[in-house]
DNA sequence: ATAGGGTTAG
């Protein structure tokens, strides 16, 4: 028998799969449709592939319109389009041409289309659509499509709900590396960062048949270590990455960077950033941004000005870290000056609100609290939550109550206050001695039902991560960690320090419960665990979920110096080196 | 018949 397909089928496939751009393409439809080639079944499906899959840019109206023309679409016609559309800006469509056609039972049950509907679901967001999918899944009989399943995971994962993903994972009969990944990733991207870790142990330990840990598991295993802080867990995978020969890739090493400077670790991320045979923009921005969040501005300015030495142009992160950078260490004259260049097109990225918020950050520890409202007033765009909260933080810093009161305002306005900015708005009221209005707004935030979020610290001490909360009771040692907080505070009170416990209000119920009882900010029973537990000199790192206070600020300081340790913390946004009893950086005075 | 599926850097 000869092969069914005609040699000019082939030529005219062939022309197809190598046309280029909208123009040809429309050009070969109206010739197919002039032929009556488009009937051919095998040809359509290349043109559609070409049409609404490979050109650049996308036009997804246009492969609508050519497969709306087509009354008997086959399975692959309409999984090419299901496809498509997961992959534009209106994923939606896809989801529901998927349901129709299945209404109408013009589309057969088969995984694959279920599979780009679920992609249609999970970049929309649309955990619904998703539920019903999961339905067809069920009646179809495909429960046991390792494939499918993982796509499933990943739905699940993107609508946050971590707990029917791991269902679903028990649930795939062979399980291999990408099932585990995408639970690593599911737990990474859902707030189970420790469970990233443990997991990861697991595969590496080949636990009950898991696959073995590829470059994608070191990876989101590295993004773990980066987001817990958890900088010995680091090392080992990036010792696991050496061992196993996966390093080389340039994603790999630029997640290395990334994780050794979100440790705090600077001299590693050089380490390794002078090692890459090859960099590009996001290897550069990793190390910009590392500086920046370390405190190191002026190193991060010449690493800058050496990235466009290489001839290598900014993106809109490289900027955020440089302006960052420069508001970390105080540099307002180049702050400015870069900021300033940005917006005369000398880098072709025009601000977008990162690149303000560093600017309104900027501003506000330079003290200049109006000329950072009136930026905020006059960008092109609407701000965000985030620069209000950011101007907030400086208000509260500055003791600028009035500022503090418009900005909450704004916030109220976009319905978007959060219970860390009535704290903020109450220190700054503190800050001040304005005790009626502090017993004012808490009144106002127990009406309202507002609760602060608990603040979170953890220390890493031979790759197992222990955290601690305010006035936590839950660690296994905690009397022996409450004995040496006792000491310590003996001691530092030796030395000078004064416990400054109502200016900062980061708990306010417990602090209501217990009166003046004495009440411990998670960064300090995390401090004297690390003291506890770690023989001296050894320096003590810890990571934290809000802003570090005032007082637990101080506190660092001090500890620094009567114990003789260098403290490093993590908080929210940057790194406080603490040595001989003071601080890299300039946020309090 | 055609060819088509899962995770992944700043």
């Amino acid at each position: 028998m000869f092969n069914s397909m005609s040699n000019s089928d082939h030529h005219l496939i062939s022309l197809i799969v190598s046309s280029t751009g909208k123009l040809h393409l429309r050009q070969i439809y109206a010739f197919l449709l002039r032929t009556s080639l488009i009937r051919n079944s095998n040809v359509f499906h290349h043109f559609l592939s070409r049409l609404a899959l490979s050109l650049v840019p996308r036009d997804i109206d246009y492969s609508r319109r050519v497969f709306s023309h087509r009354s008997n679409p086959s399975v692959s016609h309409c999984n090419t389009m299901i496809r498509a559309f997961s992959v534009s800006q209106t994923p939606g469509e896809g989801f529901r041409l998927f349901r129709s056609l299945r209404r109408k039972s013009s589309l057969p049950p088969n995984p694959l289309s279920s599979s780009f509907a679920l992609k249609c679901c999970i970049k929309s967001g649309d955990l619904l659509g998703g539920l019903q999918i999961h339905g067809k899944i069920v009646s179809d009989g495909f429960l046991s499509d390792s494939l499918l399943m993982t796509t499933l995971m990943d739905l699940y994962s993107t609508c946050e709900n971590s707990t029917y993903a791991c269902k679903v994972f028990d649930e795939i009969p062979h399980r291999d590396t990408v099932s585990w990944n995408v639970l690593l990733s599911c737990f990474l991207s859902n707030k189970r960062t420790r469970d990233v870790l443990l997991l990861f142990d697991k595969m590496k330990n080949e636990v009950d048949g898991c696959g073995k840990p590829d470059a994608v598991t070191c990876l989101l295993a590295l993004q773990a270590c980066a987001s817990l802080g958890a900088l010995d867990f680091g090392e080992k995978v990036h010792y696991f990455i050496d061992e196993n020969g996966l390093g080389g890739a340039l994603n790999l090493s630029n997640t290395l960077v990334s994780m050794y400077s979100r440790c705090g670790a600077m001299d590693k991320a050089y380490q390794v950033f002078n090692r890459m045979s090859e960099k590009n923009v996001v290897s550069w921005t990793a190390m910009i941004s590392g500086l920046a969040m370390n405190g190191f501005g002026r190193e991060a300015i010449e690493a800058f000005n050496e990235m466009l030495k290489f001839g290598i142009s900014p993106e809109e992160q490289t900027l955020t870290g440089l302006l960052s950078a420069c508001s970390h260490s105080g540099l307002v004259d180049e702050g400015t000056m870069f900021f300033e260049k940005m917006r005369s097109g000398e880098f072709k990225i025009q601000p977008n609100l990162h690149h303000y918020g560093c600017i309104v950050d900027l501003l506000g520890r330079a003290r200049l609290l109006d000329k950072a409202y009136s930026l905020i007033t006059s960008m092109e765009m609407k701000p965000d939550s985030t620069i209000w909260r950011t101007l907030l933080g400086a208000c509260r810093v500055q003791g600028n109550v009035e500022l503090g009161e418009r900005v909450i305002s704004h916030l109220i306005e976009l319905k978007a206050e959060e219970a860390g900015d009535y704290v903020l708005l109450l220190n700054t009221y503190s800050s001040v001695g304005k005790w009626e209005k502090v017993t004012e707004l808490r009144s106002l935030m127990k009406e309202k039902k507002i609760h602060t979020k608990p603040g979170c610290s953890a220390i890493e001490l031979q790759g197992t991560v222990h955290e601690f909360i305010v006035d936590d009771n839950s660690h296994l040692r905690k009397e022996k960690i409450y004995k040496m907080l006792a000491e310590i505070n003996q001691q530092l009170k030796i030395a000078g320090y004064v416990a400054d416990i109502t200016s900062e209000l980061h708990n306010l119920d417990s602090e209501e419960e217990k009166g003046h009882a004495l009440t411990y900010h998670s960064e300090k029973l995390a401090i004297a665990f690390g003291i506890l537990a770690t023989p001296p000199g050894t320096t003590i790192r810890v990571t934290k979920n809000l802003r570090t206070c005032v007082d637990c600020h101080n506190f660092a300081k001090f500890v620094s110096d009567v114990y003789d340790r260098v403290v490093i913390v993590r908080d929210r946004s940057r790194f406080h080196h603490f040595k001989g009893g003071s601080c890299s950086c300039n946020d309090f005075w």
